[in-house]
RNA sequence: GCCGGUGUGAUGGAAUUGGCAGACGUGCCGGACUCAAAAUCCGGUGGUAGCGAUACCGUGCGGGUUCGAAUCCCGCCACCGGCACCA
């Protein structure tokens, strides 16, 4: 009888939801799982075949806790807000509420057919005012605590999508998302506090099991750096303070330079000669935009100040101060000290304005250009620290400043404050009204969710302003402490809130008096597995785990961390090994794939494809092998035989595969448990016959990865219940060995023989019977024996002379 | 430039405390079934030489360590990802 996955798969699916066997249980005393992927933005494309790349992975861990009797929470949800939404939404003069309604009911059947173990129960919808109240509600109390700030600062603007940008969002000079031209514009936006959090978010890595590359490329973001600050006195009795990770090379110190915008500059005015010439070069470097700024390869440009310098404190010595734009005003001090001799950007600029190079750290050519080595240099021309390794200098210049109080240590991050603010319709408001007599007023919590205005229009205008602006109606309201005259804040939230939270919400979705109940955090909290894209270990991922530690300080969660282990899917790239797009027309529409092989041929596959950590092209001819093992695996029924238990032929492979499936899946090698299953059905075929409780194992095991046929061939074989409510089968270590087995004989390293022998086999019978061996004995007549090896179950090697 | 990763048959990929390279799948070749095709089943399939047993070569390139290297070390090359004038 063939296997008829269309009804079958479609069977299960509606028996799984009637029965509602996916659900969490709220059994608090019950070990619980708690596995998490990336819910998805329902865009208008629907599911793509990358999205169940990493839902069948963790849909297999689920599925396979359950059997091994946790209480497991595998939930989904919509991170709905957006830009493409509101952008589809104005085009076709839809409300973007609609449009999101419709894009999650395809997404929705989408999943559905693919037979994941969702507790749709638990689904979240961040576009859901009931959801986004504790959006809002988080946002009110980093408020209150002073870690959401508005501030009028120059920011990403995205030409395009008329919206400013986090600094996260910004991929090489451009939208992230768009891929349109970022300039730099000042506006006044409200900030999170992130970088309060550096150093926790830092150093709470070391305790988590995220794959590696996940922790180094947060670190780099984060970009911690130790150093001092130094004090310089200018020749107008202020002080201009730098940052720099080299003060042992404070005596090559030949000139200083600020960013064009430091603040000095406009302090300096009337003393400088040469101010004309100083604005002009700071306007021509505010045009600029980001991308053109940070060009690394262009020439040093800069202008010097005519009329005041600064004093090294070291020695004493006066030196000129420059602007340039190599120097940025948003790290550090926005002014540094310059070395030429150990610092390639300042060598540069030291060899184009012709000015002095001293070389303070032997070991290179500070002519021919900057030592930048810190482990092998020692100290000259340095005063006190001449001779000094560089660590020691470090050290030893230091606390002379600081003794002198003309420095001190310091740590400096790259990572910048979150712009949260976005000039769009279709996003969280931000529940804030600005009164004139209170200032920045949050609204009660008694008030939220502050709701979006329905508009006509919610086109983002030219002038930078956010389409909730014109509405008067709604704007003007009264100030919630005084009473008095008030306005709403106009701007929405970005789409990384909602998604900063959602897997605490999943612990208790319809809660109205909690963002969730502290039992059910206490009970669900860490999220034990947590599965997503790289393209969020510096967004997502960073923006949530300060979230996270936000909420953990006050009182709000019971963990430091929100998850704890991480892990990463590679992309599937299209059938040409290229990313898929529209536009290089190589999209694979998982629909296709469900209508013509199946939801469990479809999860295999994608299983089978390779490494699930790395990039994979699609293949549609390599199909066909996972849809012929699930027809194989139908078949089986055709050859079951009497018996009980395991036949003696097959026991040990068996065994095996039970420990080699069990033991890929928490390492998430679906690939070659698969590997292993296909092997062990090829088994079976070779013996002709299968037993019942054969059958049976086999089926448990291969049902995470393909619940329909298994749960299908279950029932039509009568074997009671369904394969959810089974156990996972256990493997005997000891059955796992066989009695004999094939070991290489190697002379000098070359295989020579192979041999069966006794698993158990002593060194000393091994080699006996190796030289029993006739062409063996052959190959060593006449040579001296030097060594001889042996590796237990594996090969003899015999080194001869 | 800096950080991380990858490189294995025709092809997707297996194999890591150093121990039989190429598991499993696709494709291809041959056979069975069929009027025929598809599907299915059986056998073969790294390269070179040979009828053959077998021999030699073989994991990006060049060295090294070792009885033994895809795996470890040194030096390169290519590709992918991230960051990038962060002092």
């Amino acid at each position: 009888m063939n296997y008829d996955f269309k009804t079958t798969e479609k069977k299960w699916q509606d028996k799984w939801e009637e029965t509602g066997v996916f659900h969490a249980s709220t059994d608090y005393t019950m070990p619980k799982f708690y596995c998490l992927v990336e819910f998805p933005y329902p865009s208008g494309q629907g599911l793509h075949v990358g999205h169940p790349r990493s839902y069948t992975a963790l849909d297999i861990v689920a599925r396979k806790k359950r059997l091994q009797g946790y209480n497991v929470l595998y939930p989904m949800g919509w991170d709905a807000f957006g830009l493409p939404t509101e952008n589809f939404a104005i085009k076709n003069h839809i409300h973007p509420e609609i449009v999101t309604k419709n894009n999650i009911a395809h997404f929705t059947q989408q999943l559905k057919s693919l037979g994941f173990s969702f507790d749709w129960s638990r689904e979240v919808n961040t576009t859901d005012p009931e959801y986004f109240k504790w959006t809002q509600w988080i946002f009110i109390q980093l408020f209150k605590k002073g870690l959401a700030y508005k501030t009028e600062m120059p920011v990403n603007w995205c030409t395009s999508c008329k919206c400013v940008l986090a600094n996260e969002e910004v991929v090489g000079g451009v939208c992230e998302r768009c891929g349109s031209e970022v300039v730099r514009k000042v506006k006044s936006q409200w900030m999170l506090k992130i970088t309060e959090y550096a150093e926790r978010l830092i150093n709470d890595l070391d305790d988590l099991d995220y794959i590696e590359r996940v922790k180094i490329q947060q670190k780099n973001w984060i970009g911690r750096s130790t150093g001092a600050e130094v004090d310089f006195t200018a020749t107008t009795g202020d002080t201009l303070t730098v940052y720099t990770t080299r003060p042992d090379t404070l005596f090559g110190a030949t000139y200083m330079v600020m960013s064009p915008e430091h603040p000095l500059i406009e302090k300096w005015a009337d003393k400088l000669e040469n101010i004309d010439a100083i604005k002009a070069y700071r306007d021509e470097a505010a045009r600029k935009s980001d991308f053109e700024r940070t060009e690394v390869n262009k020439d040093k440009t800069g202008v010097r100040l005519q009329g005041v310098s600064a004093i090294n404190p070291v020695n004493g010595t006066e030196i000129p101060i420059f602007i340039s734009d190599y120097v940025l005003v948003s790290y550090g001090t926005g002014a540094i000290m310059a070395v030429p001799g150990h610092d390639t950007r300042d060598w540069e600029f030291a060899k184009k304005f012709e000015l002095p190079i001293i070389e303070v750290v032997k070991g290179g050519d500070v002519e021919k250009e900057a030592f930048t080595d810190c482990a092998t240099g020692v100290m000259v021309n340095s005063g006190f620290l001449t001779g000094m390794s560089v660590e020691d200098a470090k050290k030893a210049i230091t606390e002379w400043l600081q003794k002198e109080n003309k420095g001190h240590s310091k740590v400096n991050y790259k990572l910048r404050d979150w712009v949260f603010s976005r000039q769009r319709y279709w996003g969280e408001p931000i529940p804030i009204v600005k009164c004139e007599k209170c200032g920045y007023v949050p609204l009660p919590e008694s008030e939220l969710p502050l709701r979006l205005p329905m508009v006509e229009s919610y086109e983002p205008t030219e002038n930078g302003e956010s389409p909730l602006a014109p509405l008067t109606d709604w704007v003007n309201t009264t100030c919630p402490v005084c009473g008095g005259k008030a306005t709403r804040e106009t701007d929405t939230m970005p789409q990384w809130a909602g998604s900063s939270w959602y897997f605490l919400r999943y612990c208790d979705p319809h809660n109205s008096d909690a963002l969730a109940s502290e039992e059910a955090l206490n009970y669900w909290l860490p999220v034990d597995w947590y599965n997503g894209g790289m393209e969020h270990t510096t967004l997502h991922l960073l923006y949530s785990r300060f979230w996270h530690k936000f909420l953990y300080d006050i009182g709000a969660v019971p963990t430091r961390e929100p998850y704890a282990k991480r892990t990463s899917h590679g992309m599937i790239l299209g059938e040409n090994g290229e990313k898929m797009s529209k536009s290089r027309g190589n999209v694979v529409n998982p629909d296709d794939i469900v209508n013509e092989y199946g939801a469990d041929t479809m999860r295999l596959y994608e299983m089978f494809i390779g490494d699930f950590e790395k990039a994979a092209p699609w293949n549609s001819a390599s199909i066909k092998g996972c849809k012929r093992f699930v027809d194989r695996f139908w078949a089986l029924q055709d050859i079951v035989c009497d018996g009980e238990g395991y036949t003696p032929a097959l026991e040990s492979a068996f065994h095996k595969t039970i420990k080699k499936v069990t033991q890929d899946i928490d390492s998430l090698k679906a690939n070659t448990a698969i590997a292993a299953m296909m092997s062990l059905l090829n088994g079976i075929y070779e013996q002709g016959r299968v037993t019942a409780d054969e059958l049976k194992t086999l089926t448990i095991l291969l049902n995470p990865f393909a619940p329909h046929v298994t749960e299908e061939l279950w029932s039509v074989m009568n074997f009671g219940g369904t394969v959810t409510e089974q156990s996972w089968p256990e493997y005997d270590e000891e059955k796992c060995k066989e009695d004999t087995v094939e070991i290489a004989v190697q002379i000098n390293g070359k295989i020579r023989q192979r041999i069966n022998v006794a698993a158990d086999i002593s060194q000393q019978d091994a080699l006996a019977l190796v030289k029993a061996d006739e062409k063996i004995a052959a190959e060593l007549e006449g040579k001296t024996v030097i060594k001889e090896l042996y590796v237990k179950g594996k090969l003899v090697n015999i080194v001869v002379k």
